[in-house]
RNA sequence: GGUGGCAUAGCUCAGCUGGAUAGAGCACCUGCCUUCUAAGCAGGCGGUCCUAGGUUCGAAUCCUAGUGCCAUCACCA
């Protein structure tokens, strides 16, 4: 039984044998650090219905817990803070429940529901970049960590793949492009596409210069520019189904998929399921008719559908064009429901989407919600602030952007040096260099973006770049590097792996790291709940800090004494094994040496 | 203007449903490698928790008002 259950009845018993009172709840926390003792109730929420000197209750109620519970071994009262010391044999019987427990803290699967999370749903007109990362990593982690606390997950992206931004590409390249393609060029498909679509608003900025250079009015001259005229006529040619601009689209493409594709894998993100805005954007005008009949929705004399949401203290919104065509927010009413059709267990669903679309989701799920889906209940907007550049907002138009590639090849670069420097590696072969260094510079890119609160906004500054010590990746991916050596050593020294005595005296540092270990379980879960990350890394570096506090006070393989010895080994196992659980939620590798 | 988010040390960030003297890292300053990996450990320096009120035994945390930054309020996606 946990220990802050027998704790909760047994306080409840105290203040009812020794004041006649009986309390709705007790308020536990965690013994701060510069106090004796493990857990810490509370007293000062009592003294609504004790009426008595706080100190003077912490102290009957203490002495009530030493003489009842046999896991009570002392206590101190500060104030009204009633400190409760929690013998070493508890926290020993908890390490052999969990000695060899694998996927400790991970629970299997246990809802019938499915989640399905979407992340990323990038655009095909341009490569990947910052602002993708973290929404890739957000949306990856959130999936995994919502496995481990026993949800089914689908992992799910929506293609942007047409559209007016895909026919700028497309147009610039017939008109510039001479043919090239990514195995001519030796560029990756993205970027050669993403060049084109910077090469689009070049040429457009050009013509309305030269429009209003003639005397034409600016504004004018944004709407006629040639090119622009070209590409609306190629979007119409293309819904048209016209064949030859749909082989060209299809073709382009299919370049930026096989680049994106590259990407995805550097970064180590996947999907389940993948969706095309191109198959969807038609989805959703059945529905608004259904609604429209169920008063869900009402006509304008203009033809226009709207939904009056001024009752919620939002607006009126549209939800079909005069003309009958779809607008964004049908599309999204449309896959959402061809989402639950293709997979039909999905109960809830998680959209990873930056904070610049509050709005539109909040709109999305009280329409659903008016529609009456049984999931629509579930569904949650993962927000997440932007990533800005000292300069200001990224803008791929003006080149103002991080891709998503060179950063990491940047990241991979700066790991190579600093290990260069160390010079622990010599051994090793080229191929296992590179792939060490790329772990351990994705390992710092990734954790330094997912230890943040998703909903801030972060600063990012290439020029600094990212930390490779103090709390980021590197210092956690090397303290299990520190951790696997000395379970090589171990094993060649035949240290035995056996169940621990209860007796032993525990060293204040192994306690500290055995009530961390406790709290893994129950964070998966808080992670979960909250769809954030941040937790699980915040805790990661708590727990390696623990460890190599552990670790440079006290001797693990020098110990003498076998039997505490053997329990250090396996101690440290088991941190270890929390660390690259913890990272695998994470998305970031850990090595066996570095 | 309406709505939403954010504001904590020079910088980057923790701080769970209100609880003890507000915590880390970076930077700066001291120590510690013939001892299990020094990408480490131990310590020092550094804070009107944006401001002003309020609720409470107790507020960085909750409420109100204000300030600053960001986003959003399209028959674009």
């Amino acid at each position: 039984m946990n220990i802050q259950n027998t704790l909760d009845t047994e306080v409840k018993k105290a203040v009812l044998s020794l004041f006649e009172v009986e309390l709705p709840s007790v308020e536990f926390q965690p013994t701060r650090k510069d106090f004796e003792g493990d857990i810490t109730v509370v007293v000062f929420p009592m003294l609504r219905f004790v009426k008595r000197n706080p100190a003077q209750i912490g102290e009957q109620i203490g002495q009530f817990l030493v003489d009842a519970v046999a896991e009570v071994t002392a206590f101190n009262v500060v104030k009204g803070f009633l400190n409760i010391v929690v013998s070493d044999a508890y926290y020993l019987d908890f390490f052999n429940g969990i000695r060899l427990q694998e996927n400790f803290g991970f629970v299997a699967q246990v809802d019938s529901d499915a989640v399905m999370v979407e992340y990323s749903s990038p655009n095909t007109n341009k490569p990947l970049h910052l602002g993708h990362i973290r929404n890739n990593l957000l949306g990856y982690s959130v999936a995994e960590i919502l496995k481990a606390a026993g949800k089914k997950v689908y992992k799910t992206q929506i293609i942007n793949d047409r559209g007016i931004h895909i026919c700028k590409s497309m147009v610039a390249w017939k008109r510039f492009g001479n043919g090239a393609t990514p195995e001519g060029t030796g560029l990756k498909g993205d970027k050669l596409v993403g060049n084109y679509y910077v090469a689009f608003d070049k040429a457009y900025k050009e013509e309305i210069a030269k429009l209003v250079a003639d005397g034409v009015d600016t504004k004018l001259a944004e709407k006629e520019a040639p090119i622009l005229q070209e590409a609306q006529q190629m979007l119409r040619n293309w819904e048209a189904g016209n064949e030859d601009v749909v082989a060209l689209w299809k073709k382009m493409n299919g370049w930026v998929y096989k680049g994106f594709d590259v990407t995805y894998k550097n970064l180590g993100v996947d999907f389940d399921q993948l969706y095309y805005e191109s198959d969807t954007y038609l989805l959703g005008k059945d529905v608004v008719a259904d609604g429209l009949e169920k008063g869900v929705f009402y006509r304008k004399d203009d033809g226009s559908v709207w939904i009056d949401l001024t009752d919620e203290g939002l607006d009126e919104k549209i939800v079909l064009r005069s003309d009958g065509t779809a607008v964004y927010m049908t599309q999204d009413i449309g896959t959402a429901i061809q989402r639950v059709n293709d997979y039909p267990d999905i109960g809830g669903m998680v959209y990873t989407v930056g904070n610049e679309q509050d709005y539109h989701f909040k709109v999305l799920f009280l329409i659903l919600k008016k529609l009456s889906f049984s999931w629509a209940g579930q569904l949650h907007h993962l927000s997440y602030g932007m990533v800005d550049l000292p300069s200001g907002k990224m803008k791929s138009r003006e080149g103002t952007v991080v891709d998503a590639d060179d950063l990491m090849v940047e990241m991979t670069q700066t790991a190579a040096k600093i290990s260069e420097e160390l010079g622990k590696l010599e051994d090793y072969s080229e191929t296992e260099k590179q792939q060490l260094y790329k772990m351990i510079g994705l390992g710092a890119l990734k954790y330094y973006i997912l230890k943040v609160d998703p909903k801030k906004r972060i600063l990012f500054d290439p020029e600094e770049s990212v930390d490779f010590q103090g709390n980021t990746g590197p210092f956690i991916q090397y303290t299990y590097a520190r951790i696997q050596s000395i379970l090589r050593k171990a094993e060649s020294m035949e240290v035995p792996m056996t169940a621990v005595d209860t007796n032993a005296e525990l060293h204040p540092k192994e306690k500290e790291l055995l009530k961390q270990l406790r709290q893994f379980p129950e964070l998966i879960q808080l992670a979960a709940e909250n769809f954030s990350p941040a937790l699980i890394a915040n805790y990661t570096y708590d727990l390696v800090k623990g460890f190599n506090s552990f670790y440079q006070q006290v001797s693990i393989l020098g110990e003498t004494d076998e039997e505490r010895k053997s329990f250090r080994v396996q101690l440290s196992k088991k941190v270890a094994e929390v660390v690259e659980s913890a990272f695998l939620l994470l998305g970031i590798q850990v090595p066996e040496r570095m």
